[in-house]
DNA sequence: TCTCAATTTGTAAACGCTTACACTTTTGTT
DNA sequence: AACAAAAGTGTAAGCGTTTACAAATTGAGA
């Protein structure tokens, strides 16, 4: 391992420039108590010697270090990568910083990623995702935990409590609409497809199960289906299922990638999309047109969510009000599996 | 905005477990001169009031926060948010905390971003993609500069310098062996897709090149095509490109996405593939098994890279050796778009 | 019981900043 | 020219840890 050269101080920069350390650390935070003179020098000394104020200082001393904390099941998973994404841009652009953390779905893990943050004492945490809520309160507790410290920022989750905010799209009626969609398209049997339960995959549910009832067809649970794994597994969990000898003549499933495992499905099977088969999937992600027909899908405005969650935070940690719960309306958009 | 509860400090368990925060941080830190009683009573303590070291104040006293710096150009890239997700993970595992920062392509950008990690202090900075390799060696200094006081590590990127370790897919090789594989399905016009310039597109670029050499084909300028932007306009610029008369029997492209416009384009303007146009995309991603027919792609093995990227890592923090650069081959994986 | 070493615990000085407060210099008024 | 107010600068006390080093305790052997 090569020799580490040590890294500047405040003091050095200080020394060389002639001031106080006190006078750096206000040219260093734009106060405006420093004479024009001398903020030039001291800026003059401070690029030429490339030097570069310790983060972990300034924390201790000023309180906040800047930086929120991101929790996701995962980035890998194309809806939650673009959503932080688009975060940490906006974050940064206001001068914040980002810890990432992508937990997976285990319930230990989420909650003790959750309670490093606080070490890391983050000015807030963002939960992207709606893994995050609990199916019983309780159990959330270690979110409401953290938030009596910090703004905890839900993105398409919801807790009503204090100092937690939320931020979703408005699943139910996408659901409904998309369910509608599929009626009026002459689907009768329409199975539901999801992935594990969460927050939004109930909303989502919701609105399927209204949808269904309002048009006089009778909820059949068996054709409301979990799957699991990528893409090769869920077609095969879908061919399996069919050998069965469940039918159906639409899907509706909770992301692309189901939906586009579903179309997979049906075309080993020989089942012609979008005739036989019609398909809705949701998150209008860059599967949805990757595949032939292009995939109908349900755009709920992923960057429009990440944009409000980041400036109400930073209202937020100005002092100001917030709105606890915003929806955001999403948009169908219709392609070629639905087109009849 | 409502009002914050203080957290706890050291000195509040030291006062309540009735011991002095020297042996509260030595509990906090595994040393083994603690007795097993205290460090019982302190743990309890800790537990009880739920208490969470301050990690600023850990790093300005140890000298590490033991967090890394992730830099990027976008998560919302599907081969980088798989990177990004691996590292984070193999990271965490390691008892590491991952900064995240999404730089874009503006080089002022990347610099800046690269300064501020050293700010933070983190232990180490991965640089994940080829973008952070400028052309010309000064351009790069910016990343020297880091490795002078943390180590460097690159995903997909080369600089030949103390403290700077790379962990490489062969794309070199990778890419002669699709251009050879497209030439034995009967392909004589071989188009060249990429984004931008950057060090592992030069390599791909080279190994296209020194195919169609050993193939005795001439090199033709005009088949090598740079792209931008979403699928939609990668389609539409090839359509513009084929109608002002470009001919063509094969694509190889620098990524799946490119290549799924190339197959895009092809629909729309009614060539039929792998009969008339063969397709290989790069990066073995999720949109390669979306289309029909589905893509052949390389797999670039993207997480033994960074599992590799990470086990460096770990070893030169403990102050061992690393290899400053390791190459992994690729596989490349037929489908549908070469079958002929 | 006494001594010495080994083990355990405590004290206090870093670490590199921010910031309240005190002090000095400059500026503007009369 | 004298003075007050304003502007600029410095001093020193935090912030919450880690970690030498010192001090106290324990235990074993004589």
């Amino acid at each position: 391992m090569i020799e580490k050269e040590k890294q500047h101080t405040i003091y050095d920069i200080s020394k060389k420039a002639g001031v106080s350390i006190a006078t750096v650390s206000r040219v260093l935070n734009d106060s405006p108590k420093v004479s024009q003179k001398t903020r030039e020098r001291v800026l003059a000394v401070i690029k030429e010697s490339g030097y570069e104020p310790n983060a972990y200082a300034r924390g201790l001393g000023s309180g906040s270090m800047r930086t929120i904390g991101i929790l996701c099941a995962d980035v890998a998973d194309i809806y939650l990568a673009n959503a932080v994404s688009f975060l940490e841009k906006n974050l940064r652009q206001n001068g914040f910083n980002t810890i990432l953390n992508c937990t997976g779905d285990d319930y230990k893990t989420k909650v003790r990623c959750m309670k490093a943050m606080e070490g890391r004492r983050v000015d807030a945490v963002i939960l992207a995702g709606s893994q995050y809520i609990e199916s019983t309160l309780p159990k959330n507790q270690y979110i409401i935990d953290v938030s009596r410290h910090i703004p905890v920022m839900l993105l398409n989750g919801y807790i009503k409590s204090d100092n937690i905010y939320c931020n979703l799209s408005d699943d139910y009626s996408a659901f409904y609409d998309a369910a509608m969609e599929l009626y009026q398209k002459g689907c009768r049997k329409i199975l539901f497809l999801y992935r594990e339960i969460s927050y939004s995959r109930n909303l989502k549910y919701k609105g399927y199960c209204e949808a269904l009832k309002d048009c006089q067809i009778e909820l059949d649970e068996s054709l409301v289906l979990r799957c699991n794994g990528k893409m090769e597994q869920i077609k095969s969990q879908l061919i399996t299922y069919y050998k069965e000898g469940h039918e159906f003549d639409g899907v509706l499933a909770c992301d692309d990638e189901l939906a586009i495992g579903a179309m997979k499905f049906a075309r080993e099977i020989g089942i012609h999309i979008p005739e036989e088969l019609a398909v809705i999937g949701c998150n209008n992600s860059v599967l949805s047109i990757c595949s032939s027909p292009e995939l109908s899908s349900i755009d709920n405005k992923c960057e429009l969510l990440c944009i409000n969650t980041v400036s109400s935070l930073m209202r937020l940690l100005e002092g100001q009000e917030a709105v606890q719960k915003t929806v955001l309306s999403t948009d169908y958009i219709p392609r070629g599996t639905t087109k009849r």
